[in-house]
DNA sequence: ACTTTATGCGAGCAAATAGTCACATGACAA
DNA sequence: TTGTCATGTGACTATTTGCTCGCATAAAGT
């Protein structure tokens, strides 16, 4: 769609005054008009490139998921290699470290009305899950837990509400690294017993 | 506000049309003309009762947090008399039979851009964590969790994200029962050490 | 009966937001 | 340089939504 590089920068001012609109306004008060008044582009230009504003933050989710996998996929190769609890700390730790990047644009994109996204966006959950299941079938032998895929989402949820809750909703005042260890803790002792 | 009970019926009338829209349609398809025409109400009427949809959906969660409270509070006074295993189940199935209440009307209320409501109904969960950090320090003994802050956040993300991810989401083809001893059992696992 | 107060109505105006189009300007290729 | 496509503009109209106000009807008090 965009083919010389002044076309590029032009979108790319529209989805940052996006961003912070969403963010500082909240999703119902962004609206095209504001964008492209932030973005410092005529108004046409908007509809040249996004036919509205679900299409915006479509956008915006779509590059925010892609960083998050960016981070976590190339964790999980790595925790097939290591042992169980190593594995767990290094995947806790790289959920914590995916939610400090934006954490005011995470928020604002996970409260979202999920009914306004495409179906494909909405459920960014649909790869992790099937990951965990996969590296709990390694560790097969070790485990306490026996339906892999039911324990695979209860691992997922307790690691992702407490890191979204304490970073992303700020709801802890407890250090990052203190998060971590309790969530590692909860996680191998629900996996493996205690240590 | 409303001293006749003709008056209290278009009040109800007002609100479950509102409710019902949120939960087809969600909040951004959420208008007052709307609902006073679904309600067979007129729009000037519905403006008499609130000031606008803002107020629709701060009542909506004002009772359903009521609704909601008045479930987990007689389990929590109960858990109190329970030994520890006891207690962590039936908080477990209590929070689970919350959730099936009403699960569209729960999933759109929580699911609102939280800057659209009053503080003091945005955070349901700042009576629920003292609450269990209460029940903690009476079995403190028996833990192995010493933080006990932060174990009451760290279990009450648990048991809610499952729960509300399960029931609300409708994430899970597990059966209602299935999931309450997994939870239970890994919330058990936390606190005290495998089983 | 009659006054007063509560409730209900909906046309209709104001404001916000969406979206279009005819035209201007910049980039690149022949 | 000239022609062509890409990009950018913003005044403008259309639509949606919010909300008021004068008046009608119903209930309650006396």
């Amino acid at each position: 769609m965009a083919r010389q590089s002044r076309a590029e920068a032009t979108v790319e001012a529209i989805l940052t005054a996006a961003a912070h609109i969403l963010v500082v306004k909240g999703f119902a008060k962004l609206n095209t008009n504001a964008v492209a008044e932030r973005a410092g582009v005529s108004i046409g230009s908007l509809y040249q490139y996004f036919p509205g504003k679900e299409a915006l933050v479509a956008e915006l989710m779509r590059r925010h998921v892609s960083d998050i996998d960016a981070i976590l996929s190339v964790e999980f190769r790595l925790a097939m290699q290591l042992p169980l609890a190593a594995a767990a700390q290094r995947l806790v730790r790289a959920n914590i470290a995916a939610h400090q990047v934006d954490p005011a644009l995470h928020r604002a994109l996970f409260t979202l009305d999920p009914g306004l996204l495409p179906n494909d966006l909405s459920q960014p959950i649909q790869s992790t899950i099937p990951r965990i299941t996969a590296l709990l079938e390694q560790f097969r032998d070790e485990l306490l837990v026996t339906d892999l895929k039911l324990a695979a989402f209860v691992a997922y949820q307790l690691v992702e509400s407490c890191t979204h809750a304490a970073i992303v909703d700020g709801l802890l005042t407890t250090s990052p690294a203190r998060l971590e260890t309790e969530i590692t803790q909860a996680l191998i002792r629900y996996l493996v017993g205690e240590r």
